[in-house]
DNA sequence: CCAGTATTTGAATCTTTCTTCAATTCGATG
DNA sequence: CATCGAATTGAAGAAAGATTCAAATACTGG
């Protein structure tokens, strides 16, 4: 057993215990004593935090999508070359590889939200979210002179966002010819033709 | 209950049930009782068919996506602009609305597939089949002169894919303002860059 | 129309998971 | 350092799901 805690430690830890969980057995086959096995505890524990699991799952959820947003704000802190930033974006969308937890779970929600109200507005908001970071980026760039945009920006960042997803789910399915460098510059390959801007390549 | 059936007929039936169980409850949520129900039928005959519900889940995942490639396909069948047969085929990769059930059904499959070797197999296949049916169009429209790539059609075709299923994506999880239409138009945008051609449009 | 076989049911059983709660333990507080 | 309250256990009971199988039923070929 893990050691006793403060209600509001234990919750923190059971939420990262639950993610665990949701990466193993998928958002519908958590069960309340995987999260508990998770956690160190055993499942009256976790009730008497969470007497229903589904909340636990929801702030699972939105906690990671927190985390993962914030992560890709992080990256950006101290940037100013729009390019820069641009290319900084692209990675920081895409997973590390097959495992990386962070995309893991947000790929879970994809069938869940179709279902799910609350996990439709989660994956729904945090869409929009990443589009305006990139349209921050176009439009500060293109003010700068440092893009020509070939359209919209609104319309380019949410092809951009739409690329990372979509990679994002062939890199941890596991494509045998598409990991994270190689979907980096299939992103990277729209980000030019649309910004009139080379991204750091040579030539 | 629903009436006697033969061996294959049934077998048809219960993939088709599976399938309905699937979109209901999840891929991991889905129990015998639900796919027994959407066949009318009790959980005994459908162990008597599918001793194990995990195989005929796959089978259902699979019937989905090869219905859901040989109806793009068809669509396909009697085009011979491929201006035309770009514009069908971008529409055709993506849900009517938010409740299309073949959509639905791949979209079911993406967290899957990163737990499940087989589930990561089935997408990854489907994957690079539609990459290669894009790619086919791209090629031909560039020999035609109808088409001036600005890149390599493998990487066109890609990063359509990709579009379309991340759209698929959000317009199953009901975003306020991608729906159908606007996510055909966000996906043409790229095309008509890529492609050098106004596919349809006015002007 | 009969016999034989394949399909389906329904009920019993077993297993897994959820829920409840009295008893215990730990830690903070005065 | 004794007390109190909050956190946790563990065990028991209820619920839900999976599995088995003998009996019933409907189809098929002859």
């Amino acid at each position: 057993m893990s050691s006793r805690k403060s209600r509001a430690d234990r919750r923190v830890d059971l939420i990262e215990a639950a993610r665990r969980a949701i990466l193993r057995h998928g958002t519908q086959g958590v069960h309340l004593n995987h999260v508990a096995e998770e956690a160190g505890l055993t499942s009256g524990a976790v009730l008497y935090h969470y007497p229903d699991l589904g909340e636990l799952l929801v702030e699972a959820h939105h906690a990671g999508m927190e985390q993962f947003y914030e992560l890709r704000v992080k990256r950006l802190a101290g940037l100013s070359d729009p390019a820069e930033k641009l290319v900084v974006t692209i990675h920081s969308g895409l997973p590390v590889g097959p495992d990386d937890p962070g995309v893991r779970l947000l790929n879970e929600l994809g069938g869940a939200a179709a279902r799910n109200r609350v996990y439709a507005v989660l994956l729904t908001t945090l869409f929009d979210r990443q589009v305006a970071m990139y349209q921050s980026i176009l439009d500060t760039g293109s003010a700068l002179g440092v893009f020509t945009l070939a359209g919209d920006s609104l319309l380019i960042s949410r092809n951009l966002v739409a690329l990372e997803d979509a990679y994002g789910y062939r890199i941890t399915a596991r494509h045998p010819v598409i990991g994270p460098d190689q979907a980096a510059e299939l992103i990277l390959s729209y980000a030019r033709t649309v910004t009139g801007n080379t991204l750091g390549a040579a030539g």
